[in-house]
DNA sequence: CTCCTTATTGACCAGTGGTTAACAATAAGT
DNA sequence: ACTTATTGTTAACCACTGGTCAATAAGGAG
């Protein structure tokens, strides 16, 4: 009558997201097969749908992960001791690094709107924009309209989404990212 | 030993691209199998790679014709008969509108950068580009820094992006994107 | 030792892009 | 007319994909 319990259970799910992390970090959701997963685990790709109803979910569990961090970078630039403009502009640069030091993840948030993962993820996307039109809100020096900042969030998801064919990290592209927050800035302290 | 005549010719790469081109209106690249054209062309799925090599070179071939009309949308509003402050928006305006009213077109052209597509395509899109740059310079009433051009580019392609998500066509996000076209025009008329 | 639940396998399905041997159809040379 | 080279086309095949499901193994509870 009473499940039976967990001692020896030799596949569980954090297993398999693991594994599907581990892979996430070099490959994009669509180079990631259930049966890569299942070989790398030893075991048959049927017995990972006896734990996750498909694969957009097995990817939802790993998203959750890099919404939350992506939370966190804006309360670290937001907390900081620097000046508004500053953490302003840290708060621009720390988003472009995270979307092209996490690329394949990057796009899964944001940018494809493939399937089912769309509706799971949606509401974190919004939910982690939210937080970013808080920010912006509070360390700008000026009033801001709601549309100001909406414009500005999506030319820093345009930076990600277009420099990421071109560049591997945010290293690679740290001029570029500034260059873009600073005409940003500039755009959000523009009075007329 | 001389070639056969095309004159009781089939099945041809018009008819296939075409097809492909039918199914691209209302479906994506992925969603587009060389089956499905196939089978609506009457032949085998295999016929098709007789004249082409892959399932992205039709798609290119698509695609050429999409830039073609998208630097010539950019041309039309450059020459129109407003003052430059109006083209100007009207550039922006109309590549947003391109973007969202060729959705699945505009994804290929400038988000996906999957496989083989990407070598061909990625040359027509720098030239489009180049073309969009030239236009804004000229258009532009005060001398702009080239970061500040390709800034703009970026946030245009970042509200086609995003958008696409939310909004079938231009006009479902007539508004959003009027007050994006504003807010750039804002950023680039900044001097400091 | 019998249930009864959990977990796992592996065959199977329908689909994908791509390859290729075989073959049909047509043209030109003799 | 017969042969031959070339052009198109087919259909079987390959190695994949995500997903389903009956059979079955494994282990705890009574």
């Amino acid at each position: 009558m009473s499940p039976r319990k967990p001692s020896t259970k030799d596949l569980t799910k954090e297993m398999i997201v693991n594994e599907a992390h581990k892979q996430f970090i070099t490959k994009d959701f669509q180079q990631i097969s259930m049966r890569s997963i299942a070989k790398e685990l030893g075991c048959s790709h049927g017995a990972i749908y006896y734990h996750f109803k498909n694969k957009a979910e097995i990817f939802y569990a790993i998203l959750s992960d890099y919404f939350f961090e992506l939370n966190n970078t804006l309360d670290e630039n937001m907390n900081g001791p620097e000046d508004h403009d500053t953490k302003l502009l840290n708060v621009f640069v720390g988003f472009m690094a995270f979307g092209l030091n996490n690329q394949s993840q990057y796009e899964l948030m944001f940018i494809m709107r493939d399937s089912e993962i769309d509706g799971l993820s949606q509401e974190a996307a919004n939910l982690s924009y939210e937080k970013f039109a808080q920010s912006v809100r509070f360390l700008s020096t000026t009033e801001l309209l709601i549309s100001d900042i909406h414009s500005t969030f999506i030319a820093l998801h345009g930076f990600v989404a277009h420099y990421r064919h071109y560049v591997k990290n945010y290293e690679e592209a740290k001029e570029a990212v500034d260059v873009h927050a600073k005409f940003l800035m500039k755009a959000l302290t523009f009075r007329e």
